[in-house]
RNA sequence: GGGCGGUUAGCUCAGCUGGUUAGAGCGUUGCCUUGACAUGGCAGAGGUCGGAGGUUCGAGUCCUCUACCGCCCA
């Protein structure tokens, strides 16, 4: 016997465990699904080693799992591909905070080598930690091929792509200007910078023209230090006021430098003085400028943002904001400050370290990402890789469309060394290992020389890049990478568009000329209950573990798939949870009745060739729940899928089936208690079936608890097949059972209005009832009684004095009053009903009347709107008779 | 400045290609401890779909303008 309430708790790891020791997480291997349809495969969105699970792995890993459970039960070979990537910063820092914390000897006093040890026993201790989260949530990815981004396959595949890529010339070193983490000490690339809108200032300076006694072109900045690395000022050649002074010199002051004046199409003569002083080693778009006008650059920082010797002994050494106050100090001093301006401007931040970015003038490798861009532009124009929504293809497109070339070295330890070696004269030789790059320089010099092997790491997301198909085996040939190239379905957030799967687009596409997946689904943002992005600072972070300790994973993750509307956020409420919490209490409580009534297991039954109506009806329903379910997960709309089950479950199975069953179970009627108590059961079986992907513990739980009384299942839940159904609807069915519920529903309503004490059993004459409704009062008899709380049920031509009447079709059902009715609140109730139909009415012939309407609208519709006409003539006609016999009565 | 999205019930949101009486959950009101379930049942109240034009026989849905609110990229 079933417990009064299914408790979560005491379920889920048991659950869990017994699918993982099944097998059933493993990837489908059946050799005879050779139709790339049949065989689904999503790659997770590896998780950083140093993560823990948050709202946005919750929902993200919820539809995951929801796609993976669905196409399995589909029959797909099916795998999903978990790991986690080494997250070269992240995963660095907290080991050395850890060092730090036990007062241990820190990174470089450690060196290198004994470092990396330390990182990989983190990792082997400490980095399980968000792939056992994903468990506690059901998700049931292949866990036997678990990988992660430093793992020896995987290296190796970093280790191929980077030596061919730099064959090709797609990979190569370059001085650039990158953004610096002066903390942390490494270059890091466009999308790990935050820009920060801060109010700021403008200051501006008189530079002094050489050779001409008074005479300045003023210029502004936001970074007055910077100054002294300048090495020109720019103006624009249309801007008259500076026609005369373009190819003249400034005499910089502090740096006492003459400086050329350029004229460039930067700078806006609308903006400022029209004059810009350029240090092209700081910044981005002086950089440029300086390229094009042959600028001197100027190097004044040195790796932690403090002043290098380029600059006037005084300043060597100070931090950079130090040096700020007192380059302006010294400007206001010798009275070139002309003003100061309150100016919001944006500050580049580093997203790990949270220190102001410094533009620093390093050698780097990079990949050529516009050459790279173009097939995987062209993939997703052409179709073969779409995203859902559609509308998400403008933001890959846009990014795509203006790339930069992509900076992947960094200046750590942890993460894939580049494969480049230095010979003496720092000559390169790029390789899968030491001995190749050796011969490659022995060839190259004629003799053996030293190498030395490049510092670097690469970016997490090169090796990320990768990832749909290293994972499946490449570089090697291995049957799932056969199999499952290209991946169905990648799901993730927006943000990660540009990251990561614009990267994979581009490194899928030139390694195995394929996409790496067909469809990229981008998924909402939790946010809070007020729309509020989640965020510590905030403190309105909800932290999913909690919600599954209280709740349960079926009800966090049925909260995500029926808040998982496309293009939306997802707002996430705690109430929410609780209500789909109450959602599967109604389940559990179903399958407790059909227990108890004996419909357990897996009685023999053919739902297409059932005697008794009701019973039609339901499996009629079901195979429509099934066909809106499976259409909406396929189309991703999972909100209308988990919306489409509820309301099946609870409003259509549990409000009125069961209810209609009880009287059943009570009749005595052997055969009809019987085909009752089966098709109970199979349609429970199908419930849990279609609600698995969404609940899947309780689903397996009660799928087993039921199986221990009836016939023993054959497989477990995970491993059930989806249901596929068809020619089960019927229409006779439908409109029997529509008409007893429609009966019942307008009685209890009348009864209510009226007042009628709830335990208050009245009799009931139909009067002017036709054949069918006869018949059906008849069948049904019982049915009405328990339900509207009837005494008895009679049929009459005339409607008896004084009672509560309701239309009902072409009937009027009088529930004959104990005493006395209230006239004037009887009158009042059918007075507003026919006020309801009398407007309907006049909408409805308006329409029919209108010429245009008639000739144009379609005829289904036409017809449609007559047909209703008529209904609502009737009613109203009905209503007005049972207004004039109250008018009689009073 | 460029781009994307939002504005529908007290709250949080659905409403796909224009066509029943605009739906759900929560909240709320009244009644009900009826042998599955009070984590429940029954019945109700509550919306001129941000504003203004337009297209159409017909607009919450399409177009234009507008107001306000978000986000992304410069």
């Amino acid at each position: 016997m079933l417990e009064k309430y299914y408790q979560p708790q005491d379920i889920e790891q048991r659950i869990y465990e017994s699918w993982e020791q099944s097998g059933a997480f493993q990837a489908g291997d059946d050799p005879s699904k050779t139709d790339a349809k049949d065989n689904f495969c999503i790659v997770i969105p590896p998780p950083n080693v140093t993560g823990s699970l948050h709202m946005g792995h919750a929902l993200n890993n919820s539809l995951q799992d929801l796609l993976v459970r669905f196409e399995r039960m589909r029959g797909k070979n099916v795998l999903w591909q978990p790991g986690t990537d080494h997250a070269g910063i992240a995963t660095q820092m907290v080991v050395e905070r850890q060092l730090a914390e036990n007062g241990e000897p820190g990174r470089r006093d450690l060196g290198r080598e004994k470092f990396l040890e330390k990182v990989w026993a983190w990792k082997e201790e400490s980095g399980g930690t968000i792939v056992n989260q994903l468990r506690r949530l059901g998700a049931s990815c292949d866990w036997s091929r678990e990988r992660f981004t430093m793992d020896e396959g995987l290296s190796k595949a970093v280790l191929k792509v980077f030596v061919e890529l730099y064959n090709d010339g797609l990979i190569y070193k370059d001085k650039r200007l990158v953004n610096w983490d002066p903390k942390l000490l490494t270059a890091i690339s466009d999308l790990e910078v935050e820009p920060v809108e801060t109010n700021g200032h403008m200051w501006h300076f008189k530079y002094p023209i050489e050779g001409q006694d008074g005479k300045f072109i003023t210029v502004a900045t936001t970074r007055p230090e910077t100054m002294l690395g300048d090495t020109g000022v720019a103006v624009h050649p249309s801007d008259e006021r500076y026609t005369d002074m373009v190819g003249q010199q400034v005499r910089l002051p502090i740096a006492d430098r003459l400086i050329p004046i350029v004229a460039d199409e930067y700078p806006d003569p609308e903006q400022g003085s029209g004059a810009v002083k350029m240090t092209p080693a700081h910044d981005f778009n002086d950089f440029e400028v300086g390229r094009r006008q042959n600028l001197e650059m100027i190097n004044i920082f040195n790796e932690t943002a403090h002043l290098n010797e380029n600059v006037p002994q005084s300043y060597q050494g100070l931090e950079r904001f130090e040096a700020r106050k007192k380059v302006v100090a010294e400007m206001e001093a010798l009275g070139l400050l002309e003003k100061i301006d309150d100016h919001e401007l944006t500050v580049p931040y580093g997203d790990r370290s949270g220190v102001v970015v410094e533009p620093w003038l390093t050698d780097q490798w990079y990949v050529n990402a516009e050459k790279m861009a173009k097939p995987a532009i062209e993939a997703v124009t052409s179709g073969k890789t779409k995203f859902v929504p559609a509308n998400w293809d403008k933001t890959y497109f846009e990014w795509m469309n203006n790339i930069q070339p992509w900076c992947i070295s960094r200046q750590l330890w942890w993460g894939h060394q580049i494969p480049a070696w230095y010979g003496p004269d720092g000559e390169v030789f790029v390789a899968q290992s030491e001995q190749e790059a050796q011969s490659l320089a022995d060839a190259h010099y004629g003799e053996t020389k030293d190498l030395k092997r490049d510092e670097d790491v690469l970016d997490t997301w090169f090796s990320s890049a990768l990832w749909p198909f290293s994972t499946l085996g490449w570089p090697d040939k291995t049957p799932e990478l056969a199999r499952y190239y290209p991946t169905a379905t990648l799901s993730t957030a927006f943000d990660i568009i540009f990251f990561w799967v614009a990267r994979m687009m581009m490194m899928g596409l030139h390694f195995m000329k394929e996409v790496p997946f067909d469809t990229v689904y981008i998924h909402a943002l939790v946010r809070d209950e007020k729309g509020k992005k989640m965020s510590k600072s905030k403190g309105n972070v909800i932290d999913p573990l909690p919600l599954v300790d209280e709740y349960g994973a079926d009800a966090l993750r049925f909260t995500m798939a029926a808040m998982a509307a496309q293009g939306r956020d997802v707002n996430m409420s705690i109430p929410r949870v609780e209500g789909y919490r109450n959602f599967a209490t109604k389940l559990w409580n179903a399958a407790r009745f059909a227990e108890m009534n004996g419909c357990v297991g897996d009685l023999p039954l053919n739902p297409s060739n059932l005697n008794a109506t009701l019973n039609r009806w339901i499996v009629g329903e079901v195979e429509k729940t099934a066909k809106d379910v499976t259409k909406a997960i396929e189309a991703y709309r999972f909100n209308e899928a988990a919306d489409g089950l509820y309301h099946f479950i609870w409003h259509t199975y549990c409000d009125w089936y069961v209810e209609l069953s009880k009287p059943v179970f009570n009749s005595g009627d052997e055969p009809l208690i019987n085909e009752t108590r089966a098709v109970t059961a199979w349609v429970l079986d199908e419930m849990m079936k279609m609600l698995h992907p969404f609940m899947p513990f309780m689903t397996e739980e009660l799928w087993q608890r039921l199986g221990e009384t009836g016939r023993k299942r054959e497989t477990m839940l995970i491993k059930a097949n989806w249901p596929i159904l068809d020619g089960l609807q019927d229409e006779a069915a439908q409109a029997e059972i529509d008409w007893v519920i429609s009966i019942i529903s307008e009685i209890r309503s009348a009864r209510s209005e009226m007042n009628v004490p709830a335990g208050a059993k009245l009799p009931l004459v139909l009067v002017g009832a036709n054949e069918t409704s006869q018949t059906r009062a008849k069948r049904y008899d019982s049915t009405l009684k328990q339900m509207a709380r009837l005494e008895t049920i009679d049929f009459a031509a005339q409607v008896p004095q004084g009672a509560v009447q309701v239309v009902v079709g072409e009937a009027v059902a009088a529930l004959s009053m104990q005493g006395v009715i209230d006239v004037s609140g009887e009158t009042a109730r059918l007075s507003k009903e026919l006020g309801k139909v009398s407007g309907e009415i006049k909408k409805l012939s308006g329409k029919l009347s209108n010429e245009q309407f008639l000739s144009k609208a379609p005829d289904d519709v036409v017809a449609e709107q007559k047909r209703r006409l008529e209904e609502e003539q009737e009613r109203a006609a009905q209503l007005e008779a049972a207004i004039e016999r109250l008018r009689a009565l009073g």
